[in-house]
DNA sequence: TCTTGACCTGTTATAGTATTACATACATAG
DNA sequence: CTATGTATGTAATACTATAACAGGTCAAGA
């Protein structure tokens, strides 16, 4: 079974995302601003995918800027330094669990908990750019999202 | 080239895919009412992705509700009855151009002109399938977009 | 040191997307 | 004919996202 889906010390995991956070962005000279890293914070802990909004009550609750855009901002940001996607499906963001890696992730979003996993598909991605190709379209990005149920929902379902 | 980025006899297409949904809608006991079949036309008249306010303006127009849950319920209608799409990265909506044959897309969506082509990746989708059920994840349904230029608007830049 | 410029944060206002809830109409089976 | 399920119309509201501008911070160079 795949780790996002196992019980696991949780907070461990986090600190580790958060330190290889920190690495990057400095190696990248980019700035992991206060609030940016509380954001990154609290989608590691959420671990699952958190609407803009509701980043943005908690960094509120915190004494951080209430309105959109600070959400949107950070949340903006993180994404384009690979430390978090974006899931359209549910108009929501998750942390990244392999923020360095270069990487080509499906997303697997469980319908009842909201729990959001990675997928390597690296093969799959090639596959889809190659048959584009043949149509003569020439791809920048994919998103590849699926929706049904995790382990641990479909054993109590 | 893929036909969807051919120049083509449009009318006729369109027809084609109408004439097609009236007969799955017959074969199922399924409605395609006035509404709803006014909706699927636009689409294919538009023959590219329409946010829900877009139909709406059009439906307006000729007489029919003017608020949004005649267009979304329209909408919704067709999702499920396999006879539109819809583009989670645009918002947005698009008459599905293989009806009832059971097909798992992807859309390559140009961010240019925005013309929607669906490109067949059923392999593509069970190799998905194969990997999430290795996690113990049981998918549901997938949805796949790529963005990029068509190759118009390729040549165009 | 002072200033400049780049970037980050905060705030107001507004635009765009989608749903809930309720009332009415319409079709079909009994 | 009438009861039932389904479709449509409308009002109100919730949710998601961006534009535009003001003020603050910090580092590099004069």
């Amino acid at each position: 079974m795949h780790p996002t889906f196992q019980h696991h010390d949780h907070s461990h995991c986090a600190g580790d995302s958060l330190a290889r956070a920190e690495a990057l962005m400095a190696e990248r000279g980019a700035r992991l601003t206060p609030v940016r890293k509380r954001v990154l914070e609290i989608l590691l802990e959420a671990h699952k995918a958190l609407g803009a909004y509701d980043v943005l009550q908690r960094l509120a609750a915190e004494g951080y800027g209430n309105q959109p855009p600070v959400a949107y901002r950070a949340l903006d940001f993180l994404v384009e330094q690979g430390l978090a996607h974006r899931i359209q499906r549910l108009n929501a963001f998750t942390a990244c669990m392999h923020a360095g890696e270069t990487h080509a992730p499906a997303f697997l979003i469980c319908d009842r908990c909201a729990t959001v996993a990675e997928a390597p598909v690296a093969p799959i991605r090639a596959a889809l750019e190659a048959a584009a190709a043949e149509m003569g379209f020439a791809v920048d990005r994919v998103s590849l999202e699926a929706t049904g149920l995790c382990p641990a929902c479909k054993d109590a379902a």
